[in-house]
DNA sequence: TCTAAACTCTGTAGTAACTACAGGCTCAAG
DNA sequence: CTTGAGCCTGTAGTTACTACAGAGTTTAGA
């Protein structure tokens, strides 16, 4: 079950290809320590083992989630440590009220647009009510 | 009606308390182009007009409304020329369908964490569904 | 073995919309 | 004239990437 002799080494790319993430977001994390170095070829090229692939797939499903980087860092540290169920739920308790403030922000958004637009009928004020809206003091 | 003689200078700092905007984003809005360049005292300082006022709380009014500064730019011009209504609508428009893309999905994040969260119960799994969740294939 | 295509390397700059200094100058009140 | 508040420029930092340029490496095919 080891890495048999002459098997293709996962540059990369492969990398890339294995996990959808990009390759110029791999090297970013890389640099930004989010990820563990890998090995280089003689030549210099990076060559990836399967604890990257783990790796780069939590990160990315996190990412997906919508967790910043930094609280990613955080939860990759509780992964490694053991007991870490609770603060997890924590975390991800916290992520959320995030999201959820934001949609509420963005609802309120979308109300006043929609107030905006349904007064915005053609002929029906001398000037636009948009950008009176924006011009005039409330 | 005019400008008094000896009246108090508009400076950079009382512009600020007028709109509410901060002074570094006024500079930079300067910087950038999204606003008139105003009269500078002998010893450097800027001098506001009146017409700096209902520009930078135009600007500041759409920003609270969410538009980015590259349509505000849009709809500066467009409030500059006359006929305007029916493309600040469609400007006004567009940018709502953003504003509810991004709530979708965002609610679609909410949905996830909260499955991750609800599944997440003391001593109900061996090992932490949220961590599992970002580790495993799905 | 050689060549050419595909791949990868580093380092820098750009994105959006600000914010936060540092180090120095100006202004207004007393 | 002094002093303290206010203002100046310019640069760097924020988030999470993305997009190059210009160079070097690998590998498959002839």
């Amino acid at each position: 079950m080891g890495k048999s002799i002459g098997a293709v080494p996962l540059t990369i790319g492969r990398l890339a290809a294995a996990t959808g993430a990009n390759i110029e977001t791999i090297r970013y994390y890389e640099k930004i320590g989010m990820f563990a170095k890998p090995d280089r070829s003689r030549g210099g090229y990076r060559h990836y083992a399967r604890k990257h692939v783990d790796s780069l797939n939590f990160i990315c499903r996190a990412r997906e989630l919508g967790f910043p980087l930094a609280t990613i860092r955080d939860l990759i540290r509780l992964n490694e440590g053991g007991a870490c169920c609770e603060q997890a739920r924590t975390v991800t308790m916290a992520h959320r009220q995030e999201v959820r403030r934001k949609i509420a922000d963005l609802k309120r958004l979308d109300r006043e647009l929609k107030l905006l637009i349904d007064e915005c009928q053609p002929d029906r004020w001398p000037t636009c009510p948009i950008m009176d809206a924006l011009s005039k003091d409330h």
